[in-house]
DNA sequence: CGAAGTATTGATAGGGGTCAAGCTCGGTGG
DNA sequence: CCACCGAGCTTGACCCCTATCAATACTTCG
């Protein structure tokens, strides 16, 4: 939940009253914010960037998800974080401190019915993912990827989408290697779908065509 | 949620008060509880069998999960179930009328708090099929699941974990063929760490072992 | 400009998919 | 009771997609 919406749900004369707790942090590109396992200390909303969230099994890493301006994490089930966190750039985060954040949960209906709201919706996009991992081939992998940040983080240019992670992130998160997500990336632009001017980001030719690929 | 678990939580005088909100369904094996897409009417928990939850992608199958005894499943975020639900064996359910179970919750705090705990833990449980999907071998994906399986049914008999899915269950869960799992299986088995005497089951010889191949 | 990290491209190989053939076992009917 | 049948499971042979290994380009930053 993204400070701007606990305030719009709480009101700023109740959230006064409960005294500081919230501050701003920020991370910059490659700095860790916690550790699988981790005592869940703290939670967290995403002001400004992009982070990673991540699970490690000795050198292998799957990327669990990407966390963008507006979107929560930290909250854990048994009070250890589940994943890691690492930003991928520069990146400004609200910290609420763990306990005092269920505090407000708990004193205010409304706040806890929305992080429920928001807990279902990630689980249905992480299960969208486990088809993803399960049954897509690498070109359905890439081509949903690209549709998926689109979805997200097109606001203003409608064609362009931002990928400040690396090309090893995005592997990471769609269960290949780089070499196959470069080249993968190679194919489409061959094909006229995508345009890769920049490297930190894509230009799509053809939603009807990515579509296409990603959905047969 | 498990019946008797909301029971719990909201005391036998007060569900009286609310009146007929639940009623008990039985689903034979291979019946389809509702499909993917359907619009959401009601929740429900596990009181008997197994059942599995699954997506489809053009004749391609991911099954997302198996819900047991106690589980609870069809919360939906956006009024559209995410998944479609099949017994695999003779089931029989809790069914509530959805927004006569959210009513229970917003009247009824902690209920609402066992629901997102519950949500917490299966996110926590879908993230590390993530990492099994993208990041794990056939044999690693196979062992992990064997133990899953054990930590979550054994009561009684530990070293014995009833299978009732099919092995194609198995494979689409796990990302796999049917013949992956197949031989797979027989592999742990040659080198003595299971004992498949049972079809519909396994018996494990050595849980060390086990562990050595799902995580090494 | 040089160095180090990141991305692309090429050549090769292997893990798991695909296709096909037996095997098992529970159910059915003579 | 048992022969038969069919669905599910296992095993084998072969192949393909993607991983791996290696070399080359690009980009960023001192």
């Amino acid at each position: 939940m993204h400070a701007k919406a606990v305030c719009h749900v709480l009101g700023h004369e109740q959230l006064a009253r409960l005294g500081p707790v919230m501050h701003v942090r920020t991370l910059s590109g490659g700095a860790v914010l916690y550790h699988e396992g981790d005592r869940a200390r703290g939670v967290f909303t995403i002001r400004q960037g992009m982070v990673k969230l991540y699970k490690l099994l000795d050198g292998r890493c799957q990327v669990t998800g990407f966390a963008l301006p507006g979107d929560l994490i930290g909250l854990a089930q048994d009070d250890r974080y589940a994943h890691s966190v690492e930003a991928i750039e520069g990146a400004e985060l609200c910290c609420w401190e763990q306990h005092r954040f269920c505090g407000v949960l708990n004193a205010f209906p409304p706040m806890k019915h929305a992080v429920l709201e928001r807990s279902l919706l990630e689980l249905a996009t992480v299960q969208r993912q486990l088809l993803l991992l399960g049954r897509k081939t690498a070109r359905e992998r890439v081509a949903t990827f690209l549709l998926q940040m689109a979805a997200r983080v097109c606001r203003g240019r409608p064609n362009f989408i931002p990928l400040p992670m690396s090309r090893t992130d995005i592997a990471d998160h769609l269960g290949l290697t780089v070499e196959t997500v470069s080249r993968t990336f190679t194919a489409l632009r061959k094909e006229g779908l995508i345009d890769l001017g920049d490297r930190r980001g894509a230009r799509v030719l053809s939603f009807d065509g990515l579509r296409a690929v990603a959905e047969p």
